[in-house]
DNA sequence: AACGCTTATCAC
DNA sequence: TGATAAGCGTTC
């Protein structure tokens, strides 16, 4: 017996596999899609077997050991592998790397395993209860004592005193397979669906399309109508997948769905350890749970009876892997949810602008949900012109913002106030002669972060400390320019000392448990502000904040990005929907330099159909998804001048197969050099999606075994 | 990824 | 000319 393996190893050929013989006595054990242990040149490597073969041969190496009980990979997974594998140009050992939590994936460093616990229980019961009533030994006889009526962990009694009962052959210690997260089942509680909700859950159920969009404002209670849909699935025996941003998978929201269903769900993302994991994809392989609630990869959850997938804020860009293989767990959705005859919804306030154009034009069910749920008003939203405020010289703060934080504070009510940028300044720059301190690596500005006096490169990790001298004029004059959350934080807890104020970005959060930490001493009220970053802006619930400040809602707008009102009108309007989620009505103040600029005039009256009017024109006019695909293809090598004429050759390559489609490029990167590698981009506006995916995957076959130069592809990239 | 093999480079 | 460095190609 011979098996194909596919091994995690650039190979030239595309997704090569090597053959192996299977000795005799592993022969029971192998199967397709289970990992093997095989001897690859002078080393040992795990692979994934692909292929069985009845036939022998002589001159092949042995596998050495069979790793897997089950099936990890099933067919449905395997042959999605190789779809995806297609669609994003990538390699196919790492689609399916990227499919399995770290502990299944074959690769000697996943060294997860299997948390076992150490037991005692008695062997002998005649010599133990004759042991209880003649023994002197008081701590032995309660050890046994205890063990008679149950089994009890080991680690609770003194080693010693064990081991002298396990030589007297009273008792044994034995190992049981634990899962690291325990399922504790909360009571069930279950929502009644409101009208409007009943309403959009009626025409959900009875459309004909495969795919819906619920279109529902922020804190219409969308989350409600997803469990009731997984209930009926459930009801019919059918396994469901909801996948939601990794930043909203609060502990608040798994709680909620444990206690609707009070069953085990398995719950996955990043913030579990390998272990945890590794366990949760356990229980799903054993089929020992139906739900699966997760972050982007739970998409690839190893279910066999899907009945429905729903994805929430279906346009976030979490969604989108940015790194290969750069999949969009959306897309498997629908090839899943075709495979399984299931249903696929997605949900939003403000879709992006391609699902709304295809629920428009009919190949989406259009299900809109206008309420909000307790009968909660939509926030006030006030725009500031921010030009007309430093003129008066309020350079961060608009009198209006700083009036209504006074006001909040004296009626001890909450407040957020958000800026997407990180660290305490933007940039350094020099007074004197104007130079931007720039990463000598990547030829992107620093920034500068307090806490640690250094300044810091965002992208290659670079840091130096800061000693405030220009590297042009060599002059002591490099100031702060610009500001970021740790700034904000600072200047409000000096304009109002006796508030006490948190902050919540990427720097403050990188402990593991901090995130959940900050947001709970924030909904106890210990804090009266909260400043932060995007992070702020999703999901989260607090009922006493009553006003949202955006200190700056040009950050994103300024993007060199052909999204970047959209991604203005859904910051704006997520940020707006944490304003007045109870009773008491919420304000938004939104300062700007650009008050005219629709996205965020519009924001302001949270009409998301009137924002895509407006945009839908603009893609159109400049032939812009959904009008377009778009693919990216990043050529980066050391060499400046080879590099830039391979992107060239791979632009000419491209421009003579194809006729209609735009070819622009390549052109030097936005981030042209990062870590002394120069990257050229070259964009394909194409609408033949499928030619274009094949002439791609061409292009990787002509440019994989050219080492001097990286190629690599995005098809519809998520920023730009 | 890791090793052996071939080829380039340099001081003498 | 020999020693060392750098690049290349293979792995069932």
């Amino acid at each position: 017996m011979i098996v194909d393996v596919l091994v995690e190893i650039n190979i030239g050929k595309k997704d090569k596999t090597f053959s192996y013989i299977v000795p005799d006595n592993l022969i029971d054990k192998v199967d397709i899609g289970k990992r093997v242990l095989i001897p690859f040149g002078r080393q040992v490597i795990e692979g994934f077997i692909l292929d069985i073969k009845k036939e022998t041969s002589i001159d092949l190496k042995e596998i050495i050991d069979v790793i897997d009980e089950e099936r990890i990979l099933n067919d449905e997974l395997l042959d999605l592998g190789k779809r995806i594998s297609d669609m994003t140009i990538s390699n196919l050992v790492s689609v399916y790397q990227a499919m399995l939590p770290k502990g299944y994936k074959a690769s000697k460093k996943s060294n997860v395993k299997d948390k076992l616990v150490g037991y005692l229980r008695v062997i002998d019961f005649d010599k133990a209860n004759s042991f209880v009533n003649t023994s002197k030994a008081k701590k032995q006889v309660e050890i046994v004592n205890s063990l008679l009526s149950e089994d009890i962990e080991s680690k609770y009694f003194n080693s010693q005193t064990i081991k002298s009962l396990i030589d007297k052959g009273i008792i044994e210690k034995y190992y049981k397979e634990e899962y690291r997260l325990k399922s504790d089942l909360n009571e069930k509680v279950v929502h009644e669906l409101n009208p409007y909700q009943k309403e959009a859950y009626n025409s959900i159920i009875n459309s004909n399309k495969d795919v819906v969009l619920l279109n529902g404002v922020t804190g219409s209670g969308k989350t409600e109508i997803y469990m009731k849909l997984i209930d009926d699935q459930l009801k019919l025996g059918k396994e469901a997948i909801m996948l939601v941003p990794e930043i909203s998978l609060t502990p608040q929201i798994i709680d909620r769905f444990k206690s609707h269903f009070s069953e085990d769900i398995s719950v996955l993302h990043s913030a579990l350890s390998d272990g945890e994991k590794y366990d949760e994809y356990k229980k799903i392989l054993r089929k020992e749970v139906k739900i699966v609630v997760g972050a982007r990869s739970a998409i690839f959850a190893p279910f066999t009876n899907i009945g429905i997938i729903i994805i929430d804020e279906e346009h976030s860009n979490t969604y989108k892997q940015d790194h290969n293989p750069r999949y969009n767990a959306i897309e498997v959705a629908f090839l899943r949810g075709k495979m399984h005859n299931a249903k696929v919804i997605l949900g939003s306030a403000t879709p992006t602008i391609e699902s709304f154009a295809r629920a428009k034009k009919g190949y989406y069910e259009l299900v809109k949900l206008d309420h909000r749920a307790n009968n909660a008003t939509l926030p006030l939203v006030n725009i500031v012109d921010m030009s007309k405020e430093i003129r008066k010289g309020n350079r961060l703060f608009s009198r209006d913002l700083l009036l209504n934080i006074e006001d909040r504070l004296q009626k001890n009510e909450q407040i957020m106030l958000l800026l997407n940028k990180r660290g305490y300044s933007t940039y350094l720059m020099c007074e004197e002669c104007g130079e931007v301190l720039k990463c000598p690596h990547c030829d992107i500005t620093l920034t500068y972060h307090k806490t640690s006096d250094m300044n810091r490169c965002h992208y290659c990790g670079y840091a130096e400390k800061n000693n405030h001298k220009c590297k042009n004029c060599k002059k002591d004059s490099l100031k702060l320019m610009g500001y970021g959350t740790e700034k904000i934080e600072e200047e409000i807890s000096k304009l109002f000392p006796s508030s006490k104020v948190l902050r919540m970005d990427i720097d403050t959060t990188s402990k593991k448990g901090s995130h959940k930490e900050i947001i709970d001493k924030f909904n106890n009220h210990e804090a009266d502000i909260l400043v932060g970053t995007q992070m702020i802006a999703k999901g989260l619930d607090f009922p006493l904040v009553t006003l949202v400040g955006v200190i700056n809602a040009d950050t994103i707008l300024n993007l060199p990005d052909f999204r970047s009102c959209e991604r203005t009108y859904d910051l704006l309007s997520q940020v707006s929907g944490r304003a007045g989620r109870s009773s008491i009505p919420g304000k938004v103040i939104i300062q700007t330099y650009n008050p005219d600029n629709y996205s965020i005039k519009l924001s302001k009256n949270h009409d998301y159909e009137k924002f895509y009017n407006e945009e839908i024109l603009i893609r159109k006019k400049l032939y812009y998804p959904p009008y377009s695909f778009i693919a990216l293809i990043k050529v980066g090598g050391k060499d400046y001048k080879y590099s830039i004429n391979e992107a060239s050759k791979i632009g000419d390559y491209l421009r003579k197969k194809v006729d209609k489609e735009i070819i622009l490029g390549p052109s030097a990167s936005s981030l042209s050099k990062i870590n002394n590698i120069y990257y050229f981009e070259i964009i394909i506006k194409y609408r033949d999606k499928e030619n274009i995916i094949k002439l791609l995957n061409e292009v990787k076959l002509l440019t994989e075994n050219n080492n001097k130069i990286r190629v690599e592809f995005d098809i519809n990239p998520s920023n730009f």
